[in-house]
DNA sequence: GTCTATAAGAGGATAGAC
DNA sequence: GTCTATCCTCTTATAGAC
């Protein structure tokens, strides 16, 4: 996330919240278990986030910030390759950033299902917010190449909605059966896509 | 459920019990909101239920053996049918049960995904009760069935696991992006489905 | 920055009257 | 069966000392 390097207590409550909060989700979540995990008392907390619902808002938007800058990184986007495969590549870091570690996204959907509903409001917006993010990223990505005309323009919305449809299936499948994708299964499933998408 | 028809106080409470439990969770629910909905007072809740944590079991319990019992009654299974079309009309049913009424198959889902930690032994034993109490309902059809060789013997359980990923598949769909499934998309994945473990 | 102490309230659960 | 009143514990959050 932002700073995984530093160690200083605020790092330690926001790694320690984040920990707690997806296990064992918001409400159970009380500010002296994280003090007791970070070893600091509820005033120190205080000191360094303004109440739970901002610490709380703080790890969200670190997550989906570090997921963000994730897909700006990913090169192949800025390369002069053909759609099909720059979105392949596209779709196989993502799977890999899941792979590596998927309880970031456990915690989005954990919350995109059952937001609390003090903060549901928040968490709504936020989840709208960063995934036009991220479709901005992708769509730009494929306006600027040169092989843009492989695809009938109307698709795209279409496309992109699919192209969520299966990297959703595939993370849900990660995160309920405890299974490791790989570039195998992505590959094959993609080309399944493309065929039905693609001019 | 139980007993949908009855309008008694335990009723009330049941349900309303259920309705927050689901959208508001277990930890967020509070026994005064409860009987604020019913319109009883806190005590009158605990002469019917020992405590919170039975008030959830008794719910929990009442949502799988709604469905065992919906599963049990299906004709089909016991009719003298191929086991393809036998199975199809189990999967087709099912799917009409949630579309029916998706909420109390998202009720396990919560639980199953992110159980509070004070009861999450039990539920995890009562999942995989009620899992396998369906598992043999569906292995008895199939070996009852005059049919039954159409099936290589090894590939059940195999079979049986492909069948459930497939019906979870059509399930998350259903509660993530709220859409309700058709029989003809049904027929079609199931389709797909059978060429792979059919002899 | 981190602590102790404590305010102010919400939560699960029970006793006992009617 | 349902109520009022209450117990006791846990919770978020703050005040003020060091």
């Amino acid at each position: 996330m932002v700073s995984i390097l530093e160690n200083s207590t605020r790092d330690k409550i926001f790694y320690a919240s984040f920990k707690l909060f997806l296990e064992n989700g918001y409400e159970a979540t009380n500010i002296r278990d994280i003090c007791k995990e970070v070893g600091i008392k509820a005033s120190t907390l205080y000191f360094y986030y303004k109440s739970k619902q901002y610490l709380f808002f703080y790890i969200y938007d670190g997550i989906c910030l570090d997921y963000i800058n994730y897909i700006q990184d990913i090169e192949a986007l800025k390369q002069d390759i053909s759609v099909k495969e720059k979105l392949y590549i596209l779709l196989k870091q993502k799977i890999e950033y899941y792979v590596l570690d998927i309880s970031k996204r456990k915690f989005i959907l954990r919350y995109h299902l059952f937001p609390p509903e003090e903060i549901s409001n928040v968490i709504r917006e936020k989840y709208k917010f960063y995934n036009s993010e991220e479709n901005k990223i992708i769509l730009d990505s494929i306006s600027n190449s040169q092989h843009k005309n492989e695809f009938i323009n109307q698709n795209i919305d279409d496309y992109l909605m699919q192209y969520k449809k299966l990297e959703n299936h595939l993370v849900y499948e990660m995160i309920i059966s405890n299974i490791k994708i790989n570039d195998e299964v992505v590959r094959k499933l993609w080309d399944m896509l493309w065929i039905n998408v693609a001019k």
